[in-house]
DNA sequence: CTAGGGTTAG
């Protein structure tokens, strides 16, 4: 019985170096050497099997032998194991072992039994705690988010002046994930400076990740400059860093940089830049990039697929993106996020709901993320009934606590429908305070209904919540406009002015030859002014007829008139970003997509509007 | 005991 359950794992293909049945006597060193070769390469299953095997031979584990079983343990995730060991440990007299000790914390917190491990770790005489036992605990609450805790037995380690090293901090810095731990995290920063811990590019690019999450993108950027040794995860903590923070152009600038220093990205780099040229709309560096992926036989990471079906969809690429979809037989739920939220800014919310549905069948559960897609996608489309269920579900069925991010899809739903009073009482019923997006997403909906009354009262809670949000002063003035209130924009300039509040200009981009090229109004910067203007006014005598206002170049009009101008076949789509699709712009595009014979995709802040041979579906005119 | 990753409305 013996021999065949070791037959039965070396049969399984593995280690054939281990391939050999060890005879009855053997000595508890050999035996370890064989577990700690397995645990090392990963053969954790391998690995408890031999344990199993070693107890029922007449060697005796003991402090070598449990902390490779208990790693083992805990990377197959059986809690139960787990335990069991604990016991045997115990039997076997090794508790009192550092090593063992520190395997048995790690072993619990890894099961996010931490109040297991704290007893282990109180068990431990305190004239034998040393640095890895701090280190196991500390690590584990900041991995099971409970940073405060890690941060008190960090403060007790220095109390009883118990040494530090470069492991303590790198599993208590990433609990620093919020500004109001900047200036703590800082300080410690400071202290490990003093130490000279930070010679190890670990601890470095540990704090360099700190100060981003805590949503210090300058200091994360000012330090990198500063490090006078970088390796790869540096520069990707940068990249990441500038992505996460939706700063996309800066992504691309450092993996420029990168390159020229020949500095060769892996998986995760390209993640931060395929997501950052998603929200760049830059399908052409996008196209790059994934042959870059497909070059490095990076292309079956389910990672790089999620984001490459973000940027697909969000270029306007839908078809790309569900091949890309389609082709995964893994789909996590971050896959079926990115494909229904796809479907849904393009206006296809017949096409979202279906794969809402199928991704339920498919047994995976929904979260708060894939909620607000699916529910924008409904808001988009006018399935108001369908969103309605979709929310109300939410807590019945799935048991997840609608947050304001819902209550503000459920406002635009039941807004944009036009069932105003009701998405009012959907305000009036929230649990929590309503936000900003809330009553942004009410007057919104009142300036699509032209709802006066209702928008002042909207605008009054909102100006409350977020004073300096321009974006809603100009939403109620152009109501005012609108309806042909005069007083009413007057009045609202004058409160604009008061508060010293000024419109950024705004901008347009389009991407060519994988350059963007980004025009404000009047803009006579780009190198080829001369010929974009010429064609400028080319279109706009075409369409001078339909267009009201005066024809002063704005951002817009001018990035439309440079990509005509640089793209040459009739087939392609035009893809312009960041226009402000409303009134004379609206016009002006459509005008000229009839008259150039061309499609159009363009996309503003929130949505994708299509212009195809003077017709429009974009999403707002559902 | 140990640094970097994908999805999110208006």
């Amino acid at each position: 019985m013996k021999r065949r359950s070791f037959q039965l794992c070396s049969n399984a293909g593995y280690l054939p170096q281990t391939n050999k049945t060890l005879a009855a006597g053997t000595t508890g060193d050999k035996w370890n050497t064989l577990l700690r070769n397995l645990s090392k390469q990963g053969q954790y299953s391998q690995a408890l099997t031999l344990y199993r095997q070693m107890l029922r031979s007449s060697a005796a584990p003991n402090a070598f032998t449990f902390p490779f079983i208990l790693k083992s343990s805990a990377a197959l995730s059986l809690p139960l194991p787990g335990a069991q060991i604990h016991c045997h440990i115990i039997k076997s007299g090794c508790h009192l072992e550092p090593f063992v000790q520190t395997a048995l914390i790690s072993m619990y917190c890894k099961f996010s039994l931490l109040e297991n491990a704290r007893n282990v770790f109180d068990e431990i005489p305190e004239s034998n705690r040393q640095t890895v036992c701090y280190n196991a605990l500390i690590s584990g609450f900041v991995q099971r988010s409970r940073f405060l805790d890690g941060l008190i037995l960090f403060c007790e380690m220095r109390a009883k002046n118990v040494p530090l090293n470069a492991v303590t901090i790198l599993g208590l810095v990433p609990g620093f994930t919020i500004p109001v731990y900047l200036v703590l995290g800082m300080s410690l920063h400071c202290l490990t400076l003093k130490c000279s811990l930070n010679a190890d590019l670990a601890v470095a690019n540990c704090f360099l990740s700190m100060y981003v999450h805590c949503g210090s993108i300058e200091l994360a950027r000012k330090m990198f400059d500063e490090m006078p040794e970088k390796n790869l995860i540096t520069w990707n903590a940068m990249i990441s860093g500038y992505s996460q923070n939706g700063l996309a152009t800066q992504v691309l600038d450092l993996y420029r940089d990168m390159q020229s220093l020949n500095v060769c990205p892996d998986e995760v780099t390209l993640v931060g830049v395929v997501s950052s040229c998603a929200n760049l709309g830059a399908r052409k560096i996008g196209r790059e990039i994934e042959e870059t992926i497909r070059r490095r036989g990076f292309g079956l990471n389910p990672f790089l697929k999620n984001s490459l079906i973000s940027m697909y969809a969000k270029c306007g690429d839908l078809a790309k993106a569900k091949a890309i979809f389609d082709s995964m037989p893994d789909k996590n739920l971050v896959t079926w996020t990115a494909i229904i939220g796809g479907f849904g800014m393009h206006g296809h919310g017949d096409a979202a709901v279906e794969l809402f549905d199928k991704m339920i069948e498919a047994g995976i559960r929904p979260d708060k993320t894939v909620f607000v897609c699916a529910l924008s996608a409904c808001s988009h489309s006018g399935l108001t009934e369908k969103g309605l269920s979709y929310f109300h579900s939410m807590e019945k069925i799935y048991n997840l606590k609608p947050s304001s991010e819902h209550y503000s899809c459920v406002v635009d739903l039941l807004g944009r429908a036009g069932r105003l009073s009701e998405a009012e009482k959907v305000i009036e019923s929230m649990p929590m305070e309503p936000d900003g997006p809330v009553w942004g997403a009410l007057l919104g909906a009142c300036k699509i209904h032209k709802n006066v009354r209702l928008a002042e009262l909207a605008f009054d809670k909102v100006i409350e919540l977020e004073p300096t949000n321009i974006g809603y002063y100009v939403l109620l003035s152009n109501i005012y406009t609108e309806t042909g209130d005069v007083d009413g924009v007057l009045k609202v300039r004058v409160m604009m002015r008061e508060r010293g509040l000024r419109k950024d200009p705004g901008y347009s981009y389009f991407e060519y030859n994988g350059t963007i090229h980004l025009f404000v109004a009047g803009d006579k910067s780009h190198s080829r002014t001369r010929e974009i203007y010429a064609m400028l006014e080319k279109l706009e005598n075409l369409a001078r007829d339909q267009i009201t206002s005066n024809v002063a170049a704005h951002s817009e009009r001018l990035a439309i008139a440079f990509a005509l101008l640089s793209t040459g076949s009739k087939g392609d789509i035009l893809i312009i970003k960041n226009l402000r699709i409303c009134g004379d712009c609206h016009v002006f595009v459509k005008t000229v997509s009839k008259f150039v014979d061309r499609r159009f995709v363009v996309r503003d802040a929130t949505r994708f509007h299509h212009f195809s041979g003077g017709s429009c579906s974009c999403n707002d005119y559902w």
